[in-house]
DNA sequence: GTGAATGCAAAACCTTTGCAACTGG
DNA sequence: CCAGTTGCAAAGGTTTTGCATTCAC
């Protein structure tokens, strides 16, 4: 029901319909994890052997000028991305590399930034970064691991 | 007085004080245009010809490390570098490519981020895209010159 | 039919690494 | 003196590009 998440709309969005951008939109929807290009070169392949990177590169970039899909520069090493439109940001885990989408209060964010006079926003982007749960689990349960930064 | 600022506390932060590192530290005090790796290289070649990209990066990275520096991630094509050790996000330029510095609440802004359960942050890092206050007088100046992104 | 998209390979970038020579403390 | 740092060059990883071929509309 809602056009954006609806694989079929990607036709009359302006793009054209090929087997490749309905395939890579696909992996992308069903990916909760923010894979980057590679990623999901590698997941394309597997339905779609004949794939090219090149092809990848272009169908995420159509996506996201089309606004189905959001990139994500939380991690430094690589563009990830991310298939879900609503509200949010994202948690970067310094010790997994994992990526999660997290809720926050984007206008009361918003109006506690201060633009000089005649800046306008087009885009509020918040990262986070920090231990997720289950490296936090596994960090207490075999005894804390390894001091913040340094400073020993 | 202030301790990270000042250029002389680079050797009793447990830094090794070499020339280099003086003089890259010294040529980011100066720039206000948070400068990427290469162009910090670029300025650091005029006072010292033999310095190399190598030990620029490992400088860059021995002051990040240090916190006399801050790394910011807004210019999806390189990691650019930022002296200012106030409490301050980014703003970037969609237009010019230029960042800059803007006041904001962090706190105020940490509060309305719902981290899920057991999520623990470390780092909270706020990027503002848009149009800065340069560019939009150059372009209503010479009358709209396009529309934002797509959709006429 | 035609302009846009694909696939492939090479290139362009940014960043890291290995190593011998050098040097700050 | 010696661990840490430098310089150089080569390697690694991501993203872009050129071009002939193919394809969606």
């Amino acid at each position: 029901m809602n056009e954006a998440r609806n694989p079929d709309r990607l036709s009359s969005s302006g793009l054209r319909f090929t087997p490749q951008r309905r395939h890579v939109y696909h992996i992308l929807l069903q990916s909760r994890d923010h894979p980057a290009a590679n990623e999901v070169f590698m997941r394309a392949k597997k339905g779609m052997p004949e794939i090219s990177m090149a092809t990848v590169y272009n169908c995420l970039e159509a996506l996201v000028r089309r606004g189905l899909v959001r990139q994500v520069n939380v991690d430094r090493t690589a563009t990830r991305y991310c298939p879900n439109l609503e509200q949010h940001c994202h948690f970067y885990c310094e010790t997994c590399g994992g990526i999660f989408d997290v809720d926050y209060d984007a206008a009361g964010i918003q109006s506690r930034v201060t633009l000089p006079e005649e800046f306008s926003m087009s885009q509020l982007e918040v990262a986070v970064r920090g231990l997720c749960a289950g490296c936090a689990a596994r960090k207490s349960g075999r005894g804390r691991k390894r001091a913040e930064a340094s400073a020993p």
